[in-house]
DNA sequence: TCGTTATTTCGAATATTCCAGAAATACCGT
DNA sequence: ACGGTATTTCTGGAATATTCGAAATAACGA
């Protein structure tokens, strides 16, 4: 992952609503959540949810689905992944202390 | 981790010039890197400079000690081990899908 | 096709961010 | 105290973000 690429995806996260709404949808799990019930379960104006939306799509982190009438939204746990491990790789890179850590954090595999 | 303190940290992390910046200092390590040594090594104006490592600082991600004239500053390795725990736990939070990855991601721990 | 529900786009007010030059401040060595 | 180096604050302008309500669009069911 390119920097530029890794600073967009921080940024769309790093917004107290969009956030919100990024956690929502991964504890939604793979069955997603449509925009709708978001919006209820957040308390969000639709317009707004929208525009938060359109944001965490538009970095890839997280997708849209068609369904009937409703749009069902889902977090791309692999782009996560990327970025996590980025960080993790820049958090650490060139430097000498980067002995094992006592307690690895443990990504789950994607679904 | 509290999520607005998640979300302030990925919005300072979230801009390329801050975290050129972060990486940065990641990679000067534990001896840190004085802010002029930053400014010519990244090439950017002292006022942006100091204007952005406010914004690190604040959210406490870089830390910084006078030494003499200069400015040391490091980054502060605990805070972002923090962050990525919380976000690893925001991916996986309340979901069944946890099982461990095949390649773990490791972090290294503290100097 | 008509009505209903779901979601996005538009428009506008307000607020914030980003950048850099100039001036100010902090600290040291002499 | 003075001069020099290091860093921050001030200032301001251009760009972008955030929010909402109203209107527009999309997709279905009857």
């Amino acid at each position: 992952m390119k920097l530029d690429d890794a600073a967009a995806r921080l940024e769309a996260l790093g917004n107290p609503t969009r956030l919100k709404i990024y956690r929502t949808l991964v504890r939604a799990g793979e069955d997603g959540m449509a925009v709708g019930r978001l919006q209820d379960r957040l308390d969000i104006a639709a317009s707004t949810l929208s525009h938060h939306l359109k944001a965490l799509v538009g970095v890839g982190l997280v997708t849209q689905t068609r369904e009937a009438t409703t749009l069902i939204c889902r977090t791309n746990y692999g782009l996560m992944r990327g970025l996590l491990e980025y960080l993790v790789e820049e958090c650490c890179a060139e430097s000498k202390r980067c002995a094992p850590a006592k307690a690895p954090i443990k990504l789950p595999k994607a679904a």
